[in-house]
DNA sequence: TTAAATTGCGCAATGC
DNA sequence: GGCATTGCGCAATTTA
């Protein structure tokens, strides 16, 4: 599970609220508060001059002790955990989207089955008459006429 | 691939209290040195005196500067990355398989559409081929010779 | 240009 | 004891 120490309820706190604030507080009893060691990278621009429009270099490293950036870190925080729950949901959404396609295919093919065996019942039927015909009419055969009722056709239809 | 040297600053915490850790992350590509502030809770056997089996509490703090700390960490990460990976392959696997199924299904419904096409031929010459016996039949009760239209069927091949 | 969304990554707790 | 999973925060990027 996640960390212990953090009361995360399931909704989503207050704006304005740091979690890590939060955990401060969780602690608050606690001797010793403890420091940030706050390390801040060079800034990036102290290269080469960027060709960028005028004015403008890129962004100031983020004091993380400022506010404004506490902020973005929540709003962030909030934004990541909506994405990956989203992702999850989405995630569990085409599995069960393969289970009910998994369905509707058996039942299509026991569908298609069924009509199969219907058509050929009935490619059945015709044959056989057909050969009743044939013997009716054309009984060039010598031979009885009348006696030839061919019991079972040859079951045309292949699939 | 191997981690970028990481300057971790000795913050050696006192036992049982939390404390932001720092954290870095770097990438060969995207070269971005952040020194991120991670929270770490208190040691649990701070807390009371513990009745555990004899012999054993949980675990020492975890040197972050030991080396088989280190090693357990790259271990670790590789891990993640390795189950992450598996992840969203899996992801992938199952929405593909949705595509086929997808597919599938429309190749079954097509051929049901066909099927009862010609079901329903099949029927309808049933039933003129009965409409004419009768006509033929029924009025001349002498014998069922004569004409016999029967047309060659449409010969409907499956498959 | 800014804010939200997504993505890659490391950490730690926990499951196995 | 070790790998596998999972929740989480940070930061870089992408998207709207």
């Amino acid at each position: 599970m996640s960390r212990p120490s953090q009361a995360k309820p399931t909704t989503a706190e207050p704006p304005g609220v740091s979690v890590i604030q939060n955990q401060a507080a969780a602690q608050a009893a606690a001797p010793a508060p403890q420091q940030v060691p706050q390390l801040v990278p060079a800034h990036p621009d102290a290269a080469g001059g960027k060709a960028l429009p005028p004015g403008k270099m890129k962004k100031p490293p983020a004091d993380k002790d400022s506010e404004e950036y506490r902020q973005r870190r929540e709003r962030n925080n909030l934004a990541v955990k909506k994405s990956r729950m989203r992702s999850k949901q989405k995630a569990m959404d085409t599995q069960q989207r393969v289970n009910e396609l998994k369905e509707e295919n058996e039942r299509l093919e026991a569908k298609i089955k069924l009509l199969s065996k219907e058509l050929s019942v009935l490619k059945d039927l015709f044959l056989e008459h057909a050969h009743n015909l044939a013997d009716n009419v054309a009984p060039a055969a010598g031979g009885a006429e009348g006696a030839s009722p061919a019991p079972t056709g040859p079951a045309p239809g292949g699939q």
